[in-house]
DNA sequence: GCCGGTTACGTCAACGTTGACGTAGGAGGA
DNA sequence: TCCTCCTACGTCAACGTTGACGTAACCGGC
């Protein structure tokens, strides 16, 4: 069953020899181009199973004039991230479509490690790059970017011009957000956020504030915590929130894992059906909790769809002016963002 | 900043003119070997500096002795289930660590599409596969494993011999399950399975089988419902289950997408408190839950890293006999699976 | 019968890189 | 002084494949 002979796998030229054509014969055969009788065509078909022969991509795309690899880099902050890897799914099966395969790698929002994963792409000349940008400058990307590789930025817009993007409306559904709790009565509603340096951040405490001043409410500052990267963090945050003398009645918690720790703490307090609370991106079971959460969800595989789309256009030589596409994200109502402030 | 000309990629031999050196000197410059003077390797790397030089990886694999892509495959059932992109990013970790990149792609449990994607995993030459078995025939695995591509199977075990294969404790963790809910007194206790092609639920399905006997119980064949891929499924069995005239008091749900349909239904009808429930495989927020979900939770992480340093000492040329590893689940218990049958 | 066109092949070199091997020059020892 | 060994290079071919181009055989039409 298993011999671990070392034996040299099978090459066309060996193809070529058992089948007696020569081995441009049998790459004619084995990409089905025109020029080849029928019954050698089967001549080599049948060479071709006898010896267990597979065509070599690495040496075909040298060789090639088009140097298509078929394969292109996915670089994303956390591939376990249930956002990523939805996302990963989404742009995996319009590649699988164009017969492109993925490489994937996690940057853990690490520049250097992402120039590295970037090197190891350009190394393997992958066709395209779909990344979501780690935090900190962007060098690596732009000089990638500029040397000719087609790359789509995801989640967070590129520093640099010249290149495609995908984003969700990050601030917009953001003062939505603040919008609906300030509509509810709600004055002091806090804001949790993710990394300063990352745009979502960013945009999402703009809509936050933009939020608070369309509602006539003015911002205390000792209300905003950010850089809270990971749940760890964000319950530290929370608790610290709810000991202030004036606690928050609401928390907009920006992202994903932001909203996890958030919740955490308000279930372990008991608070969990009087303070109100809104989170960016959706999550599993949002909606099984008690009370559900109220979330932003933005639409994943609509994004992971664009961004595939627009990598693929650009491999196939679309030089159309680069496209900063806005993918709209929609507030999900399930009780959490619907609780009143507390008459006490 | 982004130039569309359509320049050619500069080569060692581009690299080599710019110096003044032959391009087995860049060559030995670029990859760190002994045989080039200080300033030649300096002039090396300024010109490549300048000249906005990459190795191009497939060239140099093509020619290398080794052969090696440093690349590896994965082919997982949906890179964008939990289970799935948590098992990844473990095998990407290893991965990384060796300097080896993921091709990774989803074969959505279809052996035929599996069976492609193994193709184009060895058109590309990868190095080794971790492969999650589709059910059904394992035809086209063996064929790969037999051309000598090392290959590791991770949660399901080969239908084949002489492949290293990683698991969790399926059996016996299914088994304890059982025995719990039984010790609580439950005595109608229901299974609810994924597919039976698959070996995890035929395990599961042994261990509840061995659970009953051991308990004492008599197995009562209505209350097993089987083949439930995906958590609509499993809704409507769960529904069918609660309308028997003797309803289970308790269910094993043995897949984690079960348990969520499973889960929703008690919610709808308010029977969260009343029924038990235990299930395989733990996720995200089990344990925020009302109650919290009690779960066999398998050591994603462990087994990820298992199969990654198994593939890789394959690689690395360990032709030790196949190992089938077993990494033990714990039971972790959070309310849903501690619940007594209701005295009506 | 001859000519132009088409079909079905084959030959050859090249893609970018590296292994095997060659060589010039200097260092070091007897 | 001569020989040996080492260092720092260079030359050449080959990895598996395909683009460019060559050619022999055949077909149809006049």
């Amino acid at each position: 069953m298993d011999h671990a002979g070392e034996r040299r796998e099978p090459t066309m030229r060996d193809v070529a020899a058992l089948a007696k054509v020569s081995t441009k014969t049998v790459s004619r055969v084995i990409n089905g181009l025109p020029g080849a009788g029928p019954e050698v065509v089967e001549r080599v078909r049948a060479a071709a199973r006898t010896l267990g022969y597979r065509p070599n991509l690495t040496a075909s795309s040298l060789r090639r004039s088009d140097r298509r690899s078929a394969t292109i880099g996915v670089l994303f902050e956390d591939l376990s991230n249930p956002f990523d890897s939805a996302l990963l799914r989404a742009v995996e099966d319009r590649a699988r479509h164009n017969g492109v395969l993925v490489l994937a790698g996690s940057s853990e929002d690490d520049h250097s490690l992402q120039r590295e994963l970037l090197l190891s792409l350009s190394a393997r000349r992958v066709d395209g790059v779909v990344v979501m940008a780690a935090g900190g400058h962007q060098d690596a990307l732009q000089q990638e970017r500029d040397r000719g590789t087609p790359m789509v930025l995801v989640d967070r817009p590129p520093t640099f011009g010249g290149t495609d993007c995908v984003t969700t409306t990050n601030r917009d559904s953001s003062r939505e957000a603040v919008l609906q709790l300030a509509a509810l009565g709600h004055r002091d509603i806090a804001f949790l956020g993710d990394r300063r340096t990352l745009w979502t951040s960013q945009e999402r405490y703009t809509g936050y504030l933009e939020g608070l001043a369309q509602a006539g409410l003015t911002l205390r500052e000792e209300l905003v915590r950010t850089d809270l990267h990971g749940a760890d963090l964000a319950e530290t945050a929370t608790k610290e929130l709810l000991d202030l003398g004036t606690p928050p009645t609401a928390l907009f918690t920006a992202q994903n894992l932001v909203t996890v720790g958030s919740m955490r703490v308000l279930r372990a307090r008991g608070l969990q059906h009087r303070v109100a609370l809104i989170g960016f991106d959706d999550f599993p079971l949002a909606d099984m909790l008690e009370p559900g959460i109220t979330v932003v969800r933005q639409d994943v595989p609509g994004i992971g769809r664009k961004a595939a789309e627009l990598i693929f256009a650009r491999i196939d030589g679309d030089t159309s002016p680069p496209v900063h596409a806005v993918v709209p994200a929609a507030l999900v109502r399930r009780g959490s963002g619907e609780i009143a402030p507390s008459a006490d």
